[in-house]
DNA sequence: GTAGGGTTAG
């Protein structure tokens, strides 16, 4: 054939394989798969199935013999159903195995018809007990054969004999899988069947080492593209080989690799590899284009984007609705609203592309993120009005948004009126968003309601529902609630991933059981899973929480060594438990070590933990002298830096600096509110004077500064300390008012007074309606 | 055959 001129082509390579395989001439198989490899001639589905087949037969028994016949793609495509089969075995320790490990588990999924009607839901489950046939493939032309009976003997038995027996019983398990497959395909002529078999042998003896190069090659990317590629080196090397193919792989090819490494996320890999081809010549179009541009904008370099649109257009590439969505998408990401909105309009007026449910989607999000869900709505009725359909995304986002902003009534509003009104159909995620507005909210009665609609609709919680509701329950301290969600989700056969780990990790440590984090911790690698900044910090939070600081900078010192990078969270987190145990100066110097070693120059959430730290260890002076510091360097700071100035001042009894730091608002153009006025008057009455304290509290009230529970209650101290009794009971009755509590140490000190006397005990009786159910608890007061 | 939008953690 190649002699005369005729070129062998992919069809004529996979005909000469199925022969070679039917009479197993190995070695020429091996030649015969590297120069395919060598042409980029693909091994066909079934092929790769009957190689994976064959193998089966060459494991050796130390091994985990793992065959997964896995959903293909086209799940929901018309008319094509695709199966799924997992046959996994275990052989390894044989002998003090398990009996679970030997069971074989045979499931099968079904797709669904155009109309969204399940054609087909069957499979065959292996018990112990024996071989239980379900679905539709009752009828099969063979039965799987079954374990049963058979199961004494084969732990008892020689132990080469039962090696066969495992061997032979793999191999007609699936080759009983491949003849029903068959049947059907040939049965049913309208309804087309994709099976994949994929084989994963471990063989540290593998029998036939060719036949182990031949599985590791038919899964190897350039052979089959329709297999996900999983790792960036695959996806390089299949780069580079792709580029030395003369003539060069098709656009669609290069798009494919393009779109696999956008997907891992590896964004600048994904633009240095479009240069490449740009470099060599190789095929774009706008698909390619517009991977490139959601790589820039993915990276928050939109400007980018638009740069790559400036360079397509000029080669011809004339932007299209995707593109445009692409860009419009990295203007939100960057939080470029009102640019977004501006682009939005543009293309509209100058009817530069028609919008679409995905531009508009795009844009609704947009305005949801800076929080005017009402303008969001009007563009969802503009839409709808100008006749494009919004669908479930578009509806979800702006529930989500609703959701977020606690208006979670409008939300269920929205919800209702997209399902009775609109026809719409509610997914996991429009549910997700709804449980978590509504556990935001504690109201867990109407999130189990939820749960419980969203699975009456058939639709399973994945396991970001989960992790919403896991995280829930521990945000409330109740982390046994969380470990038993955490538990069904793992019968259900979701995984918990780092997610849902951190969120456990949050919740001992809000419950200060920092053992019970650790072992979380610890799990998380037992799991296979690696850590990351967000579970060092929780359990850094947990540690510094209970000054537990020799734990917390043994864990801080891990996170370098385990080559990630502390981030602010991290440093803050330290810092203030540094504070928090007294060691100031080694604090200063962590400070100091953040500020070289973080990119972007700590702000003022950090200076304000570096501020309270010195005030809480009374180095007042060295506070004010960073203050300094900062107003030096132009960093903006607000009101808070102040309270928190004025507080730390007060309470290290000096009232001069506070009164200097408040006089110096005004002209800081910066005005006083409660914190300052509280910490003011808290100086004040610390000093004992009390009518500058009492002056204070007129002055903000006049000011439209309106005292909170926290005045009242320092104002009482004050006056307490002070022996003061005259304006107490109209400071109670105020409260009483409007609605204010006493907390427990005012409370004690009304007490204090009125068993020596110094009080009138007829004030015991609004004392008691003031005083919080728990105040009452912890001070033993449940008389009052 | 290949491209764009919505849900989770410190």
């Amino acid at each position: 054939m190649a002699e005369v001129g005729c070129v062998p082509d992919r069809v004529t390579y996979n005909i000469l394989l199925w022969g070679l395989l039917k009479n197993k001439h190995h070695d020429t198989i091996k030649m015969l798969l590297e120069e395919m490899d060598g042409k980029g001639c693909f091994v066909e589905r079934m092929y790769q199935c009957l190689l994976a087949l064959d193998s089966i037969f060459w494991v050796d028994n130390s091994n985990i013999i793992t065959v997964k016949v896995e959903k293909s793609p086209n799940l929901y495509n018309k008319n094509i159903v695709d199966v799924t089969f997992t046959v996994r075995f275990k052989c390894e320790n044989f002998g003090c195995e398990r009996e679970d490990e030997f069971q074989p588990h045979i499931s099968g999924y079904g797709g669904r018809d155009h109309k969204g009607l399940t054609r087909f839901m069957g499979g065959w489950t292996l018990l112990k007990e024996g071989t239980r046939l379900g679905g539709r493939f009752q009828n099969s032309p063979r039965y799987i054969p079954t374990w049963n009976g058979e199961y004494e003997s084969f732990i008892k038995g020689n132990l080469s004999t039962e090696i066969e027996k495992v061997r032979s019983f793999t191999r007609s398990v699936v080759e009983s899988i491949f003849l029903v497959w068959l049947h059907h395909s040939q049965l049913q002529m309208k309804m087309k069947m994709n099976i994949l078999i994929k084989g994963t042998f471990i063989a540290p003896s593998f029998k036939n080492p060719f036949l182990f190069s031949a599985i590791q090659m038919i899964s190897a990317p350039h052979l089959s593209m329709c297999q996900k590629i999983t790792k960036l080196d695959d996806a390089l090397q299949l780069f580079d080989q792709m580029s030395q193919r003369k003539p060069l792989p098709s656009v669609v090819k290069f798009n494919q690799l393009l779109q696999a490494v956008t997907k891992m996320q590896h964004y600048s890999c994904s633009i240095h590899l479009f240069k490449q081809m740009v470099a060599i010549g190789a095929p774009v179009n706008l698909y390619t284009f517009n991977i490139v541009i959601k790589c820039c904008c993915q990276m928050s370099c939109t400007r980018d984007g638009f740069a790559v649109v400036a360079y397509g257009f000029r080669r011809g590439f004339v932007p299209d609705v995707y593109i445009f969505s692409t860009l419009l998408n990295g203007l939100v990401l960057e939080d470029r609203i009102l640019e977004a909105e501006r682009l939005f309009k543009k293309l509209i007026k100058g009817k530069l592309c028609e919008p679409d449910v995905v531009m508009y989607s795009t844009m609704i999000k947009g305005l949801c993120k800076v929080g005017i869900n009402d303008t969001a709505i009007g563009l969802l009725r503009l839409m709808d009005e100008r006749g494009c359909k919004p669908d479930v995304m578009t509806y979800s986002t702006i529930i989500d948004s609703l959701c977020k902003d606690k208006m979670v009534d409008d939300a269920l509003k929205l919800f209702n009126e997209m399902i009775f009104h609109k026809g719409i159909v509610p997914d996991v995620v429009t549910y997700s968003s709804l449980i978590r507005g509504l556990c935001n909210l504690s109201r867990w009665d109407d999130a189990v309601k939820m749960l419980r609609e969203m699975e009456d609709e058939r639709i399973s919680p994945n396991v970001i529902t989960y992790n919403i509701l896991v995280d829930a329950f521990c945000k409330e301290g109740m982390v046994e609630d969380a470990e038993a969600v955490l538990n069904i989700m793992v019968e259900r056969g979701k995984v918990p991933d780092l997610v849902t780990y951190n969120s456990l990790i949050d919740g001992f440590c809000l419950r200060g059981e920092t053992k019970k984090a650790k072992e979380i911790f610890d799990l998380i690698r037992m799991r296979g899973l690696v850590h990351n900044v967000v579970t060092y910090n929780s359990l850094l939070n947990g540690y510094c929480k209970k000054s537990k600081i020799d734990e917390a900078l043994h864990l801080f010192h891990e996170i370098t060594e385990q080559r990630m990078k502390p981030d602010v969270i991290t440093y803050n987190t330290m810092l203030q438990g540094l504070f928090r145990v007294g060691r100031y100066k080694d604090a200063l110097e962590l400070f100091n070590e953040m500020k070289a070693h973080i990119q972007i120059p700590p702000g003022a959430f950090t200076y304000g933990i570096v501020l309270e730290g010195l005030c809480n260890n009374h180095q007042v002076d060295e506070a004010l002298s960073l203050f300094r510091l900062m107003s030096e360097k132009k960093l903006s700071f607000d009101i808070v830096m102040y309270n928190i100035l004025i507080d730390g001042a007060s309470k290290c009894g000096k009232l001069d600096i506070a009164k200097v730091l408040f006089n110096d608002l005004c002209a800081r153009g910066l005005y006083p509110d409660v914190w300052t006025y509280n910490a003011m008057i808290c100086g004040f009455c610390w000093e004992g004077l009390v009518r500058e304290s009492k002056e204070l509290f007129q002055k903000m009230a006049e000011v439209g500064c309106v005292p909170d529970r926290v005045t009242y209650n320092i104002l009482l101290r004050g006056l307490l300390k002070n022996g003061q009794h005259d304006t107490i009971k109209m400071l109670l009755e105020e409260m009483d008012g409007k609605g204010f509590s006493i907390d427990a140490s005012t409370c004690s000190m009304l007490i204090d007074r009125i068993s020596i006397k110094s009080l009138d005990d007829s004030l015991l009786k609004l004392i008691g309606k003031l005083v919080p159910k728990e105040v009452k608890e912890a001070a033993c007061l449940e008389s009052i």
